[in-house]
DNA sequence: GTCTATAGTGCGATAGAC
DNA sequence: GTCTATCGCACTATAGAC
């Protein structure tokens, strides 16, 4: 064989470790490439953009909302639709990858432009499942308020599943915020 | 005088209508400058990068935000104050913007970068809207929620505020967008 | 794989305002 | 004289074109 085979783990890999002790900026594509043993060009045969090696292995993440969304029962209301989203979507971090998105999350915390970049595939699967639900009869507004909603919630349970000292499953975080989004909004002033 | 004035509106300006007319990735940083008649290096004095100029005098609409939420009464709820905060951004946006404000949207939309910088300003604005909902004693994570949730009603508004034909207000938008958001969340199944 | 345009930074020089 | 905006040039890294 003349590669090694998965060159995008072993780039993704080797990324994670140079952001991680010398960070983002101070890395090059080419440095990336040369720890994983590619040339620079075969990096970006694989990843449009530096920031993009951040993110790979997440396609699956989208799946797993829209999943939920189209296996929720017919009678679910929008609301039930984006629980069920958040449930499937929460399958798909179990506990042995809290140590790789604790590793993850701190660099991204440290830079701002990679932070763009999540901020903008956390928007473009809340625009999806937003389009899932107008599939399932859910008019606009409600259907991107409703998506919106629950990424807001997966966002927020996320972040305090990789805090440190945290040990719930990110499932029943995500239902715990959920339920605190139904007082605050339902409460009585 | 040596300079014209305003050099930071004239890029702007500038990079309007170069962006609009050739496209964003098709107009270079000296393309603007020349248009504005400074050089490349000056422009980057004022935006720190390329994105930037179509941000330029956004600064106030998080101080609209901020005043808002200070201004609300001591016995708002954290819903109320939201409120508050989403009616005082609004009327940032006069109806004289709007003209602007479809031709920024539209440059926008065609450009995932663009994209990108825009979510994380408005990702930004929410943020500081949660540190001064915690200041007003609004424990997490119902003010990072309530924050969040109103961040995505502004955006939801604004996007239907610059579609064609519509003649409301921004706030009247909004309002009504919010009182979906009630009415989805509340509504039993 | 090589070649190149462009983004973006660092720094010294200059020109006017005060 | 100081302060600030501009210029001009050299430079690296990204990312796309060939």
């Amino acid at each position: 064989m003349r590669w090694e085979p998965g060159t995008p783990r072993r780039l993704q890999e080797a990324a994670l470790r140079l952001f991680a002790t010398r960070g983002f900026e101070q890395t090059t594509a080419g440095d990336i490439a040369d720890a994983a043993g590619v040339t620079e060009r075969t990096f970006y045969r694989h990843f449009t953009d530096k920031r993009e090696v951040l993110f790979f292995g997440q396609e699956s993440l989208l799946d797993a909302f829209l999943t939920g969304v189209t296996s929720a029962p017919a009678a679910a209301s929008p609301l039930e639709i984006v629980a069920a989203a958040l449930h499937s979507a929460a399958s798909f971090f179990p506990d042995e990858r809290r140590s790789f998105a604790r590793t993850r999350a701190s660099i991204i915390e440290h830079n701002p432009a990679l932070q763009e970049r999540e901020q903008h595939k956390l928007s473009n699967i809340a625009a999806q499942v937003a389009t899932a639900l107008r599939e399932r009869g859910v008019a606009e507004p409600a259907a991107t308020l409703a998506a919106q909603t629950g990424s807001t919630v997966f966002h927020i349970a996320f972040a305090q599943w990789i805090k440190p000292g945290e040990h719930r499953e990110l499932a029943d975080i995500a239902a715990d915020v959920f339920a605190q989004l139904e007082t605050l909004i339902s409460a009585p002033a």
